[in-house]
DNA sequence: CCATAAGCAGACAGACTTGTCTGTAAAGTG
DNA sequence: CACTTTACAGACAAGTCTGTCTGCTTATGG
């Protein structure tokens, strides 16, 4: 098994607690000793939890706007585009270690005061609502209608990710993605 | 002003601050000082603080209860049903107090062990579910199609409650109601 | 008047939390 | 070899949390 350095160390071993349980349902103890380091080499690379939490968020985030890169140049039609997406969200449930969006579940848990957390939450989504925006501009000549159906595609995906968490099913994903495919045909 | 039993006391002011700041943001001790109560009057009403959460979730269940059979007896056109619930999610937001659902709050920090807060977040979710199935079945004939419908107002009201708190703007709640309206007509 | 119930006050236990600190060991570099 | 960087090990502080316990006060109903 590869070993690579400490603080990479970390950062995956806190992302899948992070994600499978939530920020606030993990400690520092539980991460450093999962990941095999020490908790003084824990606070030489990141000054706090928060700003682990923040460097998770922000490793998301990279990752998921690589995905809408290569989603939008794949020269798809925009319908499969967006069917794409709750396909893919679909076997993330099915794999069975969903617990919904990471960056909501966060949210729930931040007050005001974390203001790097929020700001990331918020610029993940609003950079999500942009990428559906696209898609729907794709298959809707005017451009006023095309944000607003984007906008709704943004909604309805956020709603089918929260709704299945809540309910523990799939069918809100399936809803979504046929009510998405519709609106952009 | 009025000075109710303990018991009361308790229920009221937990419920403003688990709405406020999530229940694993608020401790009993926060609580019962709020309530001008006694930690061991607190434990004579509820054996648990995780009791305590599921009262305060089955009391705000009932009273959207309530407030769901109001609205499917009003008479009102099916469209404005619908509206009347994003109007109504619209004047909490700009009230300044949301955070969002309590009940996918509480979710996100409740581990799979807490049977009774799992419980109680999907009865409500499958009850707003069918509350909005009714709403489109008054509007489209098609029992099939108006079940579909009402789903997809179902995701959207959650989406836009969401990402409204994510996001801390408007928007998300008037483009879902927008979209509501239309899928209604 | 008195007994029973309800509530108040707060110490306490035990188990967590984040973050600091001291000290040691290993590995790479001039 | 010497030096610096990196990491490991773990005690410790200071605070949080839930839940239990003892004792005191007040109110109500027979």
């Amino acid at each position: 098994m590869r070993k690579p350095n400490a603080k990479d160390r970390i950062l995956e071993t806190a992302g899948e607690l992070f994600f499978q349980r939530g920020y606030s349902g993990v400690g520092i103890n539980e991460i450093i000793e999962k990941a095999g380091t020490a908790k003084a080499s824990f606070y030489q690379h990141f000054p706090s939890k928060e700003s682990l939490c923040e460097a998770w968020l922000q490793d998301m985030h990279d990752r998921s706007s690589v995905h809408h890169g290569e989603l939008l140049a794949s020269g798809l039609p925009p319908q499969e585009m967006a069917a794409a997406c709750f396909t893919r969200l679909a076997d993330f449930l099915k794999a069975g270690d969903f617990r919904g969006c990471p960056y909501s579940n966060t949210g729930a848990v931040s007050d005001e005061n974390c203001f790097g957390i929020v700001k990331l939450i918020r610029v993940h989504k609003e950079s999500t609502r942009i990428f559906f925006r696209k898609i729907a501009s794709l298959a809707i000549p005017d451009e006023g209608r095309a944000a607003t159906i984007g906008d709704r595609l943004f909604l309805l995906y956020s709603g089918a990710t929260a709704e299945a968490q809540n309910l523990k099913c799939l069918w809100p994903v399936e809803i979504a993605g046929e009510a998405a495919v519709e609106l952009l045909t």
